[in-house]
DNA sequence: CGCGTTTGACCTGCGC
DNA sequence: GCGCAGGTCAAACGCG
């Protein structure tokens, strides 16, 4: 594994798979070797030589707007690709990349639904109504994948998180489980799956922004979050809700490492990122 | 006891 | 309509 330090990871990587997390877009990656200054981390970097606005600007844009995902995609390409249901409509006609497929038919239906009288229809109706608002509310949610090479699957990202299931993924022999964030009202969610091509790279995809602080970082557990102009920028700004440069910095901590300093090889990273991945490669080639 | 995980069932959308 | 696959639910269970 050491011997992939300095190797680009932006290798062939499988569409199938970028089908299945809607990485069919620009993967950017990172590279960050230790003790190559050239080859700084991520955290490093931003905290160095990241214009925080630019970076933001970026995110906000791709997460605000409709086109997080290109219409057109390999998603729509590929039949095969799982998580298709959704992805693919939403890919084709609203651009998104959400798979909450928020639309109101699906309330109305589920209204009509709730009129049954099996009293266990009810109550599965009652809850398909929950969920529908639930749907309703939070709408399209801007997605973001990364990978990283770590050999652990649930990375420490600061936030906590629920697992609230697991689905075996076709065509591959690692499952892919699915979180919530453990905080109220917080509806962020996130898949963890495995690269079956290249096991020792974890695939996380988080949907949502979280409206709350990152509970690590308020119990002061990463010194590089709090130095770091992400965190201050978030931190600055809690009504409105962290922002995705926050969220997304969080992640690109080696905060794995306090989970499982030992075991985790945090080598690579890599980011989705959608539409603005030209300017963030300009960002982190700047130096 | 509270919280998180496991896991089978269920729902939904899509393609054939 | 049927089968498949992704996504979600919720009861059961485990752990501290």
């Amino acid at each position: 594994m050491s011997n992939e330090e300095g190797k680009n990871l932006y290798q062939p990587y499988d569409p199938f798979h970028y089908n299945q997390l809607d990485m069919n877009r620009s993967i950017f990656h990172q590279q960050h070797p230790p003790l190559d200054p050239a080859l700084m981390s991520f955290t490093n970097f931003f905290d160095t030589s990241l214009d925080y606005n630019s970076l933001s600007r970026a995110f906000d844009v791709s997460c605000s707007s409709s086109e997080v995902i290109s219409p057109v995609d390999d998603v729509s390409k590929n039949k095969a690709s799982c998580g298709g249901k959704n992805l693919n409509q939403s890919s084709t006609t609203q651009n998104s990349s959400v798979s909450s497929s928020s639309n109101e038919a699906v309330v109305e239906e589920d209204s009509v639904k709730s009129n049954k009288e099996d009293p266990k229809d009810e109550e599965r109706s009652k809850k398909q109504n929950i969920i529908s608002k639930k749907k309703e509310k939070r709408q399209r949610e801007p997605r973001f994948a990364f990978l990283t090479k770590s050999e652990i699957d649930h990375l420490e990202d600061g936030y906590r998180w629920r697992k609230y299931g697991q689905k075996a993924v076709k065509n591959s022999p690692y499952p892919r489980s699915y979180y919530r964030c453990t905080s109220q009202k917080c509806l962020v969610k996130k898949r963890v799956e495995r690269s079956y091509q290249d096991p020792s790279v974890v695939i996380t995809t988080y949907e949502g922004q979280h409206n709350h602080h990152c509970p690590a970082t308020l119990r002061g557990h990463s010194a590089g979050i709090m130095s770091s102009p992400f965190y201050a920028s978030a931190s600055t700004a809690p009504s409105s809700g962290p922002t995705l440069p926050h969220e997304l910095f969080s992640h690109l901590l080696p905060t794995n490492s306090r989970a499982d300093p030992a075991s985790v090889m945090y080598q690579n990273l890599s980011l989705q990122m959608p539409d603005h991945y030209g300017l963030l490669q300009d960002l982190f080639t700047q130096k």
